[in-house]
DNA sequence: CGGGGCTCCTGTGCGC
DNA sequence: TGCGCACAGGAGCCCC
């Protein structure tokens, strides 16, 4: 669940609180989690690193130890972070000089941690696609009619664009009030840049607001997103529509929850 | 290439 | 009331 905007402020907030310090020790409570290198070589190469930045590059958090080594942690639906005292239901607890501890938390264990010496020559980050904020307009443009799959698949495609997932791709389409069923291709330059515009807004006022929970994300602080009372249509199946009261509807595309008003959008 | 479905995992919430 | 199933979401994988 974590998309770009929340993977966005577990960056800020891990760059503030981690970077310098050592991790003396590391605990691996669920050996699962860690999928490379073999769980003893990685707690060996862990101790007593020094933590030099904080990376995002898409949904995924990277962070550089030793100079040249890094910790790439993907957190999938569930997982997220925790900063202060080893807690109860970590998966994975980083341990810092001062007894303070970093936990990796996740409930449905589909999250992951790989301790590499390059992060660009995993096959995940090298086909993620740019970074929606690296995008111009006429970039995206160029993205998006070259595809002719359904929109909000298009949206969702880590190859195609990096970071946006099930919400807020979601919530970008029904803002520039496009069915998400649309053939990419199929849509008129004024919609693609209506879209690119409620996109970066979207994003934007997401990472303002430190994220949606409407699910496990919770930042370090433990503290709940403040984006997710903000979502139009995300979770309102049923509901009426804030712009025009037309129940919102619910479909499925590509195997995900799409909510809709059929109504405002075309 | 595109699309569908299954898998990993577990808690929640719905319908019968 | 209680059980069982669908669903939630990210990404890899297999198959047509």
């Amino acid at each position: 669940m974590p998309e770009l905007p929340e993977a966005e402020t577990i960056r800020r907030d891990l760059e503030r609180i981690i970077v310098g310090k050592i991790i003396t020790d590391v605990n691996v409570i669920k050996p699962k989690v860690i999928k490379e290198p073999p769980v003893e070589r990685f707690k060996k190469e862990i101790k007593n690193a020094s933590v030099n930045e904080i990376i995002r590059r898409g949904k995924a958090l990277i962070v550089r130890i030793n100079q040249d080594k890094y910790l790439i942690i993907h957190l999938r639906i569930s997982g997220w972070l925790l900063y202060g005292k080893p807690a109860e239901k970590a998966r994975v607890v980083f341990i810092f000089s001062g007894a303070d501890a970093l936990n990796y938390m996740d409930q449905r264990l589909l999250g992951e941690i790989k301790l590499r010496s390059s992060y660009r020559d995993l096959a995940f980050i090298r086909n993620l696609g740019p970074e929606f904020f690296s995008l111009t307009e006429g970039e995206f443009k160029n993205i998006i009619k070259n595809q002719k799959r359904a929109i909000k698949i298009v949206l969702m495609d880590q190859r195609a664009i990096a970071g946006l997932g099930n919400i807020y791709a979601q919530e970008s389409l029904y803002r520039a009030r496009i069915l998400p069923g649309r053939r990419a291709n199929d849509l008129k330059d004024k919609e693609i840049g209506r879209l690119y515009k409620k996109i970066e807004a979207v994003l934007k006022e997401a990472i303002k607001y430190r994220g949606s929970s409407v699910d496990a994300y919770k930042d370090i602080a433990g503290h709940k997103g403040g984006m997710e009372s903000r979502l139009k249509v995300y979770g309102r199946k049923g509901k009426p529509c804030v712009v025009c009261k037309t129940p919102i509807k619910k479909i499925k595309i590509g195997g995900r929850g799409t909510c809709f008003c059929p109504v405002c959008q075309k």
